[in-house]
This record gives C-alpha cells, structure tokens and sequence, in this order.
DNA sequence: GGTTGCGCCTGACGTAACGTGAGGGTTCAT
DNA sequence: ATGAACCCTCACGTTACGTCAGGCGCAACC
C-alpha cells in the first residue's frame, strides 16, 4: 500500500526530480524503500507532500517549510488554518492588483495618461508587506487611505476625466502662481493651495488642515512627490508645502 | 524628467539589483544615461516595467516576457486586457484552493473520514488537470479546464442524480463482468474502464489515459477507494485497476 | 532465455533570477 | 573638501529545481 515516485509525481503534479530533490534536502524522504532502493511513499507521506506543496504555493521556501512542519507542537489542522490564513491574504491582494490593472485599463481607455506617480501608486498593490507599514503609518492608521480606496474603486470613467481636468487645473494654477514669482504665503498662493485641499476631499478623503500639512510635508520628503513637482517646474514641491503651511496656519 | 535606479526601486518595490539584472539581459534596459553611465528611466521605462512585473506576478519566464512584450502588435491596453484575464483566473483558482482546504478543515474538525470523491478534492489544488491548466495559463488556451470547472459548479439536482445513475450503470457493468470471470484485459472488461473514463471526462474534467491510469492506481493504492470498490465485491479494485491500465495501453 | 522496454537509481553539471559583497567613481550638502 | 549617500561594473553564491549520463530491476515478448 505505498506508492512509487511516479505515481505520486502523477498524483501530486510534479516532477521526479522534484521528489527526489525534496528526499535529498531531507524535506520529505520516503517512509520506505524496497531491497533494490525504490523509494516507496506511505499515506503519510503524501499528506505531507500536500503540506509542502501548499506552503511552497504560499511562496516559502523549503528549508523554512521544513522548520514549520517540523514544529512538534503543530498538527495537520494547525497547518490547515495556518495556510487558509495566508491564502485568504493572498487573495485579498490578488483582488486589489486586479482592481489596479482595471482602473489603468479605464485611464486608457479614455487616454487619459497616468503620471508615473500615479502610475506605480496604483502599482501599490502588491509590493511587499514594508511598503504596506510604511502606507499605514504615512496615512494615519489607514482610515483615509481605506476611504480613498472604497472612493476610488467605484469611479467612472468620467469621473476619472473630471478629476484629472481638475487636478490639472490646480496644478497649472500653482506653476503660475509660482511663475508669477508670487509669494507662498500670499493670497493667491494659498487660495490654491485651498482649492488642492477641496480637490482631495473632494476625490478622495476628507481632507483636514491637519492632514494636508502632513501632505505638504510628504511632497519634499518624499522623491517621488518631489520628483513629480520639481518635473513640472524646479523647486515647485518646496513651494507648494510653503503655501499649504500658510493655507493651514490661518 | 527621469528616475534613478534606487528611486525607481522603492517606487517598483524591487530592488535595484532586479533593475540591473532587467538590463543586463535586455528585458528593460533604461532610455538614458547620464555622461557618468548612470541609467535613467523615462516615463516609458516605468510603463514597460510595470508590464513586466505584473507579468512576473503571473508566472511568466523573463525571456517569455520580453517576447511578449516586443510583440509589435499589442499595445498597452492589449497588455492589460490579457493580465486581467489571468489574473482573474488565478484568483478563480486560488478561491477553489481556499474551498479544498475548508473543506479537509471541516472534516478535520469533526473528525469525519472523508469519502473518495471528497478526498480527491482537497486532493484538487494538486491534481495533474490542475498542473495541466497552470501551463495551458501560461501559453493562453486553457479554456477546456475552465469549462468543466464552470459545468460543475453550475450542476443541478437533476444533474448530480444523472450522474450518479450513470457511474452506477458502470459500477454494475463492472460488477457483471468481473463475476463473469472475463479477464480484465479482455475486450468486455475494457470497454467498462473507456466508459469509465468517459464518465469522468463527460461530468468532471477531460480525463486522459495518463491521468486515468493514475485513477486505477489510486483504486488499489487509497484504502478508501479500496474498500469502496471491494465493498462491492472483494477483489473489484484490483481487477479494475487492471481493466484501465489494459484499456490505456491499446 | 536472452533482450527489450520501462521505471527507478545515483551522481553531476546546467539554469533562471536574482543575492551579496568587492572595489571604485559621482554628487551633494555641510 | 570631505563624508554620506548613491551609482557603476565585475564576479561569485544561492535556491529549486532541469537535464542528461550511466547503470540496475523487472515484467513482457520473441
């Protein structure tokens, strides 16, 4: 009642090689071998080939998965919940890429052109889990970024045009103010400077004084953000956050 | 208005041996470079690598991607349309991964033995049409396996009753033949088994005589399955089991 | 009863997609 | 003008196998 390299490769889907490269790193050794050497695989054996197979699915590597299934304390139900966990997770994120990839084929559709920033914030997604901390924690605990995402999500192509009209506008005011040689902390300056803080509100999230300081921080902070500004102009970042300060002081 | 390696990194996620790497072998080499040889990436860079990534995610090689993505024909949107619809597919997977693994912690939970057919489905994650349908994924058919996925799930009452009056016509054509003492790989026997396979091909997913003979081996080799056939009459798995690697083999 | 074919074995080298320094220029703010 | 941060090019290391090569085990076939 055992079965033969391959057969289990057969059953399992995968290669000899694969088998044997599992026996060999002492991941998963047959319980038995015949007179002449054949490795023969027990029922558990391919229970625990399952295990490795769908830790290995969840993107472990071998020698880690080693260590987990060789947790003494841990039983095949503990490994179960373990991965249904991460394979919830794991589509969670799926989900978000997809809705990413739907809202860039939208932007195109309508050509309109996503600015690299914009570009690779939806590209957000699925990068690694630090990003995702270093988001959490930029964007205070989540709750506006989560607003902006639900917001988001539902916007039509239309709505992805007016926005865009509208961020452009903005920002095309503020490279002439800026032009104009204009004070940061002037009136017209801030009037701007109000009408971005609108404008996210608007799109977005609620948009606080508070919270567009915070922002106006992020622009010369952050290279992306810097990048983006100074690209329309040089020096336009650290003049905006001049005019949001002010904008937020009064 | 470009970026630099380590800015296009933190914005990617990636890091920036990954962008060399990138350019090294031509997969996305930067359009610039400053009098220093520092790379630069444009703004078409960053699209092209946002292909690639999303690409990567799916499981493509890199010199597959570079193929499709030097493809003159497709553009941007082309790119799009084909990632979602694998990533959709994926998720489709990923959610019947999910199900199997509910499914054994279920039964795991309340200690119930699982039925064959029950078996095979936690089983499913791993199962050979599986891997079939992983590469057929990659090179874009894979339509065959979706469908019967489709078929299943959309199978009503009616259904499931003519199915199981359809695999008990085959169990007792089996049990006929077998108390006949015909031998199993004669023409009768044979028969039973290609009626067998078309069953399985017919209500479940295209069963090949590769995968069928692994259905036979599993008959003799799981003692559920063991006991179910032998529960009919003693001796029946074996003797099917020979029955479908006869009929395999012509 | 030799041989043919298939499956299995053990090395051993190959490969893809980077990781990880080594050694050395470049840029920029202080 | 000097240190920190960033960039460059080799070049070898690593993971998880792929891919032969050379040879044994065994059931079938002539």
């Amino acid at each position: 009642m055992s079965l033969s390299v391959g057969q289990v490769s057969r059953l399992a889907g995968v290669t000899v090689r694969t088998l044997h490269h599992y026996d060999e790193v002492g991941l998963l050794c047959p319980g038995e071998r015949t007179a002449a050497g054949y490795r023969r695989y027990t029922e558990a054996d391919l229970i625990r080939l399952q295990q490795v197979l769908l830790y290995r699915e969840l993107g472990f590597a071998l020698e880690e998965i080693a260590v987990i299934l060789d947790e003494p304390r841990a039983d095949e139900l503990t490994h179960l919940r373990r991965q249904h966990e991460l394979l919830v997770r794991k589509s969670e994120r799926l989900s978000e890429v997809i809705a990413a990839v739907e809202r860039a084929m939208e932007a195109r559709t309508m050509s309109v052109t996503l600015t690299p920033a914009e570009r690779l914030e939806v590209f957000g997604g699925f990068r690694p889990e630090d990003h995702e901390a270093e988001v959490e924690r930029r964007w205070g605990g989540g709750e506006q970024y989560e607003q902006s995402r639900r917001r988001v999500a539902a916007y039509t192509k239309a709505d992805w045009l007016q926005l865009k009209a509208e961020a452009a506008a903005v920002l095309g005011d503020l490279v002439a103010v800026f032009e104009a040689g204009l004070p940061p902390d002037g009136q017209a300056a801030m009037e701007v400077a109000e009408r971005h803080r609108g404008h996210i509100s608007r799109w977005f999230y609620t948009c606080t004084y508070e919270i567009h300081r915070g922002l106006g921080e992020l622009y010369v902070m952050d290279p992306r953000f810097t990048a983006y500004f100074d690209g329309q102009v040089p020096g336009l970042a650290a003049y905006f956050r001049l005019a949001i300060t002010a904008n937020a002081r009064r």
